[in-house]
Parts: C-alpha cells; sequence; structure tokens
DNA sequence: GCCGTTTTCGGCCCGACTGTTTTCAGTCG
C-alpha cells in the first residue's frame, strides 16, 4: 500500500466514524471535529507514520487525544472499534444516503424511521411509488430530485476521479512490476491519457515469458481476488475491495502497438485505423501488418514512424486533431510541470487551509517554484472564514514579514474574490488595489439561468482589479455539473479584456475542461494553472492541472505562471491603467 | 471532540435557497 492509499484509507475511516456519529444524532461539533481530522490526514504532506511518530499530527490544530486515538489504531490495525461499533449501531446504507443531493441527516432518520427504507434501492423504490412524497414536509420535487440523485450516482459510481485512479493504477504497476518474467508495467488507458475521471484500470506487462505463464502467477500477486474475461493477451483482474484492472501482456517485439491500443481512446484508434489503412497496413491481434508481411514494433514510436506519424503524447490521443497533425510532424510542444515558475491559488489558515502563510511558502519554495500567490477567501464566504479587509491587512503583514526571511521564493499577495450575485468582487476597489493580485470564482447563487450566469462573470471581467477567473464552470466531478454559462462570451471579453482564465486543478474540480481549451486559446485567454490547495498535500494538485493543459494542447507561452514573479505583476498591472 | 482562556467549561460558521408550507425546517456552500 502507498502511503497515499494508506492516508486516503485512514482518512475515509474517520469520514465514515462522523457520517455514522452525524446519523445517530451526536453532537455536530463532534462530528465536525472528525471530519476536521479527517481532512488532516488527507492532507498531510508526508507519510502518516512520520507525522504519527514526529508528533507533528497531534500538534495540529483541530486533532486531539482522542483522534490520534483512533488514528493510532487504525495505522495499526487497519481497522477501528469505534467505526465498528457505529457500524453495529447505524445501517451502513443510511450512509451512503448522505451522498444524495437534498437529503440531510434529518430527512435520512425520518425516512428510515417512517417507512423502514435501510438502502439506496428501497429508497429508489420509495421515492419512485409516492411512499416518500407523501411524508410530512416530502413532496413530488423531493421524491423526483432524490430518484435524479440516484440515478447520478450510480452513473457516477462507474468512474473515478483521477487522483483516485493514479494511485490504484500506481499500486497495482509496483505489484505487477515484480511479478517474475515481467519486464515491465506500464499504466494505460484513461491514467496515461490523464482523463478527468477514469473508468477503467489498464497495464500492459511487457514479458519476456509466454503471457500464460504471467497468468499462471497473478494469482500471487497481493489483493488479487479473481479472475475473469481471460484470453491468450488479457485478463481481467479483480481485487479484494471491488477494484477491476484490464490486464494485457505482450512480447518485448510487439509493445509498442499493445501499448498504443492500451491507450487511446476509442476516436484515436478509429482515427489510427483509418490512416493505416490509407498507409497500406493494419493494425489487427494487437500487431501492426503492412498486407501480410508483420512490422515489429518494440515502442510506440516505432508503430507512429511506421505509419509516417510522428509519436503522439498519450493526452492527446482523444481522436482530435493529433493524427492529422502528427501526419505534417507539428505536434506543438506541450506545457511540463518544470515550465511552472509560480503556485498559484492556495489558502491558509487565514481562511479554510490548514497551513500557514510560511509553512505553505517553505513547502512551495523547496518544490521549486520561484514565486507563490496566496490567494485566501473573501469575506462573503463566511462558512469559508473568509477575510475582511481588515484580515486582509494583517496578512499582509505576515507576508511582508515572512518574504524577508525568504529571499529564494518571492510571496505574492492575492485573494480569491467571490464574484457576487451581480457580478461585483467581494471588496471595494481600495481593497483590492492594495494586493498585487485578484482570483474572482463563484461559490454561492449557482442556480441563476445561463444568460444571468453568463452576464454575472461579464460584469466581473469589467473590473480592472479581477486578474484571474477561478474555476470557470463551478462543475465538481462526479457530484456537480457545471452552471449554465456561455463560455465563448465569456472568452471572449477575458480574452480582450486580458483577463486569465483558470485551469483549477483540484481533482474535484479540473475546471476548464480540457476540451474547451483549444477555444479559450483562440479567443486570445491567456490560461493560469491554480492549485486550490487547502494544505501542503494540496501542491500535488498542479499536476492535474498540468495534464489538463497538455490535454488541451497547451504549451509554456499559454500559461501565466510560467513567466517571472514580475513578469506575472505586470499582466495584473496591465488592466489597472 | 477540541480549543482557549477573562482556562476546566462554554462555544464552536452563517446566510440564502428550496420545497414545503402558509411560516419555516432542512440543506448547502
Amino acid at each position: 500500500m502507498t502511503d497515499r492509499m494508506e492516508k486516503r484509507g485512514v482518512a475515509e475511516a474517520l469520514e465514515q466514524v462522523a457520517a455514522f456519529m452525524e446519523l445517530q444524532g451526536e453532537n455536530v461539533f463532534r462530528v465536525r471535529t472528525f471530519r476536521t481530522v479527517a481532512k488532516v490526514v488527507g492532507g498531510l504532506p508526508g507519510t502518516l507514520r512520520e507525522a504519527l511518530d514526529d508528533g507533528s499530527l497531534a500538534a495540529t490544530k483541530g486533532v486531539g487525544p482522542a483522534s490520534i486515538d483512533v488514528i493510532n489504531e487504525l495505522a495499526a490495525t487497519g481497522r477501528s472499534a469505534l467505526l465498528e461499533e457505529l457500524r453495529g449501531q447505524v445501517p451502513p446504507g443510511l450512509v451512503e444516503m448522505l451522498a444524495i443531493s437534498g437529503l440531510g441527516v434529518a430527512k435520512i432518520r425520518q425516512i428510515h424511521e417512517t417507512l423502514g427504507i435501510e438502502s439506496l434501492p428501497e429508497l429508489e423504490a420509495a421515492a419512485s411509488d409516492g411512499r416518500l412524497a407523501a411524508l410530512p414536509r416530502f413532496g413530488q420535487k423531493t421524491a423526483d430530485n432524490i430518484r435524479k440523485s440516484i440515478a447520478f450516482l450510480r452513473q457516477a459510481s462507474a468512474y473515478r476521479l483521477a487522483h483516485h485512479a493514479d494511485d490504484e493504477a500506481r499500486t497495482l504497476v509496483e505489484a505487477l512490476g515484480r511479478v517474475p518474467g515481467v519486464l515491465s508495467a506500464t499504466a494505460a488507458g484513461e491514467v496515461r491519457r490523464r482523463s478527468e475521471v477514469v473508468k477503467d484500470l489498464v497495464v500492459v506487462l511487457v514479458a519476456e515469458v509466454p503471457a500464460a505463464e504471467i497468468f499462471a502467477r497473478l494469482g500471487q500477486v497481493a489483493g488479487v481476488h479473481e479472475f475473469a474475461g481471460q484470453d491468450e493477451r488479457h485478463v481481467t483482474l479483480r481485487f479484494v475491495g471491488g477494484t477491476t484492472a484490464q490486464i494485457l501482456v505482450t512480447p518485448p517485439l510487439n509493445a509498442g502497438a499493445v501499448l498504443v491500443q492500451a491507450t487511446g481512446s476509442d476516436a484515436h484508434l478509429r482515427q489510427l485505423e483509418a490512416h493505416a489503412t490509407r498507409e497500406g497496413c493494419s493494425l489487427r491481434g494487437a500487431a501492426l501488418w503492412r498486407g501480410s508481411e508483420f512490422v515489429p514494433t518494440p515502442d510506440e514510436e516505432a508503430l507512429y514512424r511506421a505509419l509516417g506519424l510522428a509519436w503522439i503524447p498519450p493526452e492527446l490521443r482523444e481522436g482530435g486533431q493529433e493524427i492529422d497533425t502528427a501526419a505534417t510532424g507539428a505536434i506543438p510542444t506541450l506545457l511540463e510541470a518544470g515550465d511552472l515558475r509560480g503556485f498559484l491559488h492556495c489558502h491558509t489558515d487565514y481562511s479554510d487551509g490548514s497551513n500557514s502563510v510560511s509553512e505553505l511558502a517553505n513547502g512551495v519554495a523547496a518544490a521549486g517554484y520561484e514565486w507563490i500567490g496566496i490567494t485566501d477567501h473573501s469575506q462573503s464566504a463566511a462558512y469559508a472564514g473568509g477575510l475582511s479587509p481588515d484580515g486582509l491587512r494583517r496578512q499582509a503583514a505576515e507576508i511582508a514579514e515572512v518574504g524577508a526571511r525568504m529571499p529564494g521564493c518571492r510571496i505574492l499577495h492575492g485573494v480569491e474574490a467571490d464574484i457576487l450575485a451581480d457580478g461585483a468582487l467581494d471588496y471595494e476597489d481600495d481593497v483590492l488595489a492594495r494586493l498585487d493580485f485578484v482570483i474572482g470564482s463563484i461559490h454561492s447563487r449557482f442556480n441563476l439561468t445561463g444568460p444571468e450566469m453568463t452576464a454575472r462573470v461579464l460584469a466581473a471581467l469589467d473590473n480592472p482589479y479581477l486578474t484571474i477567473l477561478g474555476h470557470p464552470t463551478g462543475r465538481l466531478l462526479l457530484s456537480r455539473d457545471a452552471y449554465a454559462i456561455d463560455l465563448e462570451a465569456i472568452f471572449a471579453k477575458a480574452g480582450a479584456a486580458g483577463v486569465a482564465i483558470e485551469i483549477n486543478a483540484d481533482p474535484h474540480r479540473l475546471d476548464l475542461d480540457w476540451r474547451v481549451l483549444r477555444s479559450a486559446r483562440a479567443h486570445g485567454v491567456m490560461i493560469s494553472i491554480g492549485a486550490d490547495a487547502h494544505n501542503l498535500a494540496g501542491l500535488g494538485n498542479v499536476a492535474y492541472g498540468v495534464g489538463i493543459a497538455r490535454k488541451g494542447w497547451l504549451g509554456p507561452a499559454d500559461i501565466l505562471n510560467t513567466r517571472t514573479a514580475e513578469g506575472f505583476l505586470e499582466f495584473a498591472r496591465a488592466r489597472r491603467g
């Protein structure tokens, strides 16, 4: 198990404790404590073991002795007596219901107590046959919304977020790479394409022995529960816990063809097949053939070269223009993580982040960035501890003080200002003028109509202090759709006005979507990659933002935070006149 | 459950929307 998996497992157990307690009617502040501690554990920069041993976890604000006891037990045994006791007292199906939008603790308890419902299928039935709508303070709309939400959850459950898929794939690749006879193990499919959500885990094994021998050894891999759908090159592994993965085995001579086919989207592979046909070739049986002649493809370059194509980065293999472009040899240089000089969009303990200005700045400097832009929440975001103008002033003083001790990394003072319902930013101009830059984001009133939402954002773009439009569509992957907004209109105005638009790199958001990035650039919009980090672990979000930028064909010059601190400040100042 | 202190007990995030109701409880960000 990787360290990230261990932290995630413990964090999830703590979340479960909180959910069970909440459904039991436990004190809301006790519940909140377990949620807070779960977040802290999930956001630890190093391993859980280190944080327990050096006392840093126990010293973290919000983490007390009762939590440490539970975490110690989970770390040592993988179990928690507290959680198991709670499981015996509350039907686990009720916890699943907490994920349904519009259902909170009170309604779930009401449903449980009056209708005896303990599972999602039972709830779905009651929402359809009128029993739910007949309950006091329920109605037809509530029942319909619950039905819709259950359907959405079922559909979403086939996918996982990119960072979860990454962790699973990494664990799998490590384990499979150690199987005797395996020369290399590579995650393919959506993980390798750096997709925002992942349905299928696919791993390609290059082996020096026949596939059958490898298959015979897979049963010994830790956690493998059963095999399914086996043929001569391919097997589906099912793991304890329900994860499944497609495993492909290839001899070295064919590794390129197999990896290409295991990586590309259906659309990419269809286009590739059509291109191969025009070249007098075909991809059959996971190999490349020119007429009836077998063409060896020891790596991907060999396959693409044989078809008269430049190698295509996996992120681009989505069936867009990549094959036509590769035929002319003009695949652009894509953004690399190392191109980023500045770290943008992070929250400190001044609002809802868990680290101090100094801790974050040091973490960012250690990660090799030249500058960091601190952006806590603004005053209207009361639930996130948003800063009053006075809070901003105190933070400015602390940033100046910390900055004086850190010559290697410049600390810029920004804010993530709410865009209010009328499009105004959440401070008066004189407050915004004191900041180095401003990210504007929507955090409330999501239910405006498309035209209203568009007008709201267009109005915000008129504010000369706005530097970057944050998470522009508000989507939460697998949980909340983007709000209705006319992105083309936003792009046109932002491009003309010199406002950058964010790729929010939080793996729950990845917003802008990669599919619209080329259109944004065509309108002259500068793109920034915002980590939206709430703790040191959030520094790792940037990799997902880089993946999305690459999927959108963006290069270093398209990205605002590849500039020096001074270059970035010039961009911000250019609008202020 | 945790914190902080005017320290061992009181307070902890709050305003707006939704669907129900006909004045507001529950949910959400």
